[in-house]
DNA sequence: TAAAGTAGGTACTTAAAAGTAACCACGATG
DNA sequence: CATCGTGGTTACTTTTAAGTACCTACTTTA
């Protein structure tokens, strides 16, 4: 944030935020989705499937959302070490957080393509 | 974002990253709860009550949510000028959904606030 | 006459986030 | 013997966002 941030600020009362902080990257809400629509995957194949994803990213993001316990990280110390991450039970509570947003979304896309794109469909 | 993201880059086909980037900033969801609980505000009342914000950005934060719609900016040039910032139809849209995350939220708070907090009640 | 309030805009600086590249151990494969 | 794939880590660089400070033009107030 910022340097102005301290501990005690007052935004970080705020709960909301705080979820929100956690979805914030540019890259998170992406590997929420693979993991509750695609189910466990290990690292190799979330780094494939976000697609552009760097390791250092991708490992942040999870070692992040694990610490929230959205998710969860199953190690097997095998040779290669077997890494495998899936969907928390709190990630699912914001299944129907997100389905609503998502629906929202949507709307507002194919609102906005009528009203400020007449480009394509007009003359 | 970053180098890499070119204007087709496959993330801004994502909707519901679209409005997660309007909420995303540190202050723009309390912009949005001042303005939801407290009713239209001016800017300088607004300024005072987010407390801390900059006129820098508010200024942006405003532009930004008014050029997604969520806010309505009500000009009066009189002297000096008023400016009336108001939640638009768009930002009454979301309010299931903050309600709805703002649930997990403080769940998820005060859950954390028993399993890793044991200082203060214990001992 | 000088300061304060109105709603910002502009320039500069700083801090945080993201990206890039190289590296690790280990075993299997070619 | 060198490379690939595993799941990362580390150091370095670049980009972006945010913060700070100062400015406008006009009126009212002290």
């Amino acid at each position: 944030m910022s340097s102005a941030l301290k501990s005690d600020d007052v935004r970080y009362e705020c709960p909301v935020d705080a979820v929100l902080r956690l979805l914030m990257g540019p890259w998170t809400t992406y590997i929420l989705y693979v993991l509750r629509t695609q189910g466990p995957r290990r690292f190799g194949e979330l780094k494939r499937e976000v697609g552009g994803i760097s390791a250092k990213v991708l490992t942040e993001r999870l070692r992040m959302l694990e610490e929230a316990r959205l998710v969860h990280r199953d190690y097997q110390a095998t040779i290669p070490p077997q890494v495998t991450y899936s969907l928390a039970p709190r990630g699912a509570e914001l299944n129907p957080m997100l389905d609503a947003l998502k629906d929202i979304a949507l709307r507002w896309q194919s609102e906005d393509a009528q009203t400020s794109r007449p480009r394509q469909a007009a003359e």
